[in-house]
DNA sequence: TTGTAAGCGTTATCAC
DNA sequence: GTGATAACGCTTACAA
């Protein structure tokens, strides 16, 4: 009775009680029929889906969550969004975990540990049922808590034997070694490298040196740039590395998008690429295949990532056995025409 | 004693309760202190805050959510993120609902109004505090759907006198317009349309034509790819475009990612742009400007629109009054080397 | 197969 | 300024 004149007084979104009520039935057996229909008799799920056709009742997640404990909620953080190496990635974590009947929390953290570790902390106020993390390293007191937690987690975007959970991604210092590697193996003994400042970059970048170090008469010269890394970055940053460098045959860039600016950045200045000078990215992204002349560079698989993370993390939440926690991707060496 | 024990026999997320205990106050005295400390003492409240530390308390807003009707969550739904046009505007819109204390569940819902409204019906199942939505065709279902539920929404991209609720976005025919009239006031009679086929771009289209169709002089041929808009589609879509019509003497591209892709086709072909042929895009994404040529193109405020969305949202939901409900950003002329 | 009772962890509301 | 009580809408656990 009390309950009835409430109803009616608020503006209505419809209960599990109100489909009971138009259904005959009782809230847990129409609870039953929305979320377990195999347990229930066909004729009355029929009757519990007229109902809430009728009523046009969607249920309500928070109450759900709050009661099973399961909120079907992934957290996913990431430094950037607005940057072409992420963005794949994230679609697809949201549409595996969509087909999987879960959505996605989408928290932008930027650069720093500590405010992602304040971000987090906002983050786990919501019950996710698992989350997704960018890189390895991050605050101890967050790690903590998360396994504190026992929340399952997914570290993507680089490895470690040594994951908080589970990890997929790739050695990026691996990556750098490659692409030293190959351009010493085409000739090159004058590098200067473009790089921007984010963690996983720097790995890569270390990758680099370390082979070139290895070569006695290999010289290198570095030019920075901040983040996110632009084309204009990249023609700026180039344009710096040429005015003091002329000997330069090879420059090793962060990202595709760098290496895109250093390319045009070359030819506005009459410096042909690749007959003069050698340049090549990172990460494949969709325009370095096509590109004049075309981007060599690293390749790795940034939506398999994103798949990859999405299912080890519902699996997990949902008992299946993940057969290794932690997945090495790896990468590949896209030869084209600027290197 | 028996909630004691549960607590102790589960993982112990510790609850306000267990922090009320630590503080030798009620629960609801700590939930005061923690969501409105200024109506209570303050000796009080720094009990609150060591008893916090001390257990490690982070609130559940599940409950919270429940119990007050307020989730502190935005929907977002976006047909795409791994589209440059958007990905600005959602980091806009995340920033700026973060700083307001909201978070951010995104979904991507692709390009079909069907299944639009299939996501946004699981999305209010999570009680969402308000929703941004992309553009301004959604099917009449939902729209009931969102207007039963008072739910506070921005449509955002596009421009209707008539929005759901608030909108802020330009519009899509007018910049087309402008983008003929500028084409044409240069001496431009013969134009190549190269577009991809989502509805906003549909809209700049065919505010392209009715310029172009004042004009008798004027001729035009299409050529249309398909999304995501690539420079890969670009250049595929100009080689149609060039192979049957060697007339051509200016093109505009629905992105300015497709008019990258163009102009490369166009320099691979050995023909000069823009003295041979002019080409102009749309969107003024970041590697426009300094691209070679420098693309010419129609510029519009992505990160502020993503702005003003999360802000109008936030006023509404917070009771504070909105100047206008539609907000027109605008866009303007970007006349660079292209063109 | 279906129903009943008791929470889930918080906040609104009304006393004190 | 602080506390007790009753929701919020759902699911778990158990009974029928």
């Amino acid at each position: 009775m009390k309950r009835e004149k409430l109803r009616s007084e608020r503006s209505a979104a419809p209960t599990l009680e109100d489909v009971a009520r138009e259904a005959g039935l009782s809230p847990m057996t129409v609870s039953r029929a929305l979320n377990n229909p195999a347990i229930v008799r066909p004729a009355t799920v029929a009757r519990v889906m007229l109902a809430v056709e009728k009523t046009g009742y969607i249920p309500n997640m928070l109450a759900g969550g709050l009661a099973s404990r399961r909120s079907k909620l992934i957290a996913v953080v990431v430094p950037q969004i607005n940057n072409n190496m992420f963005v794949d990635t994230i679609q697809a974590i949201s549409d595996t975990l969509a087909q999987r009947g879960y959505h996605m929390l989408l928290c932008v953290g930027g650069y720093g540990s500590d405010s992602e570790a304040a971000l987090v902390a906002t983050l786990l106020s919501r019950k996710p049922d698992g989350i997704v993390l960018t890189g390895i390293h991050h605050a101890p007191a967050l790690k903590k808590r998360l396994i504190n937690a026992a929340l399952p987690v997914v570290e993507i975007w680089d490895l470690t034997p040594t994951p908080i959970d589970m990890l997929v991604g790739f050695s990026h210092e691996k990556a750098g070694n490659l692409s030293a590697r190959f351009l010493l193996s085409k000739g090159h003994r004058r590098f200067g490298l473009l790089w921007t400042s984010d963690q996983r970059a720097l790995l890569r970048k270390q990758g680099v040196i370390d082979i070139l170090q290895q070569h006695n008469e290999c010289r290198f010269v570095e030019a920075s740039v901040g983040l996110p890394a632009t084309m204009r970055l990249g023609r700026e940053g180039m344009q710096a590395l040429l005015a003091g460098n002329p000997e330069l045959d090879a420059i090793i860039c962060s990202s595709d998008t760098l290496a895109q600016g250093a390319i045009l950045e070359a030819q506005s200045q009459g410096i042909a690429v690749p007959q003069q000078l050698a340049v090549m990215g990172f990460g494949d992204l969709d325009f370095a295949a096509c590109h004049l002349p075309a981007i060599t560079t690293v390749a790795i698989d940034r939506w398999l990532l994103g798949q990859e993370a999405a299912t080890m993390l519902a699996n997990k939440i949902e008992g299946i056995t993940i057969s290794d926690p932690v997945r090495d991707l790896g990468f590949w060496l896209c030869e084209r025409q600027s290197a």
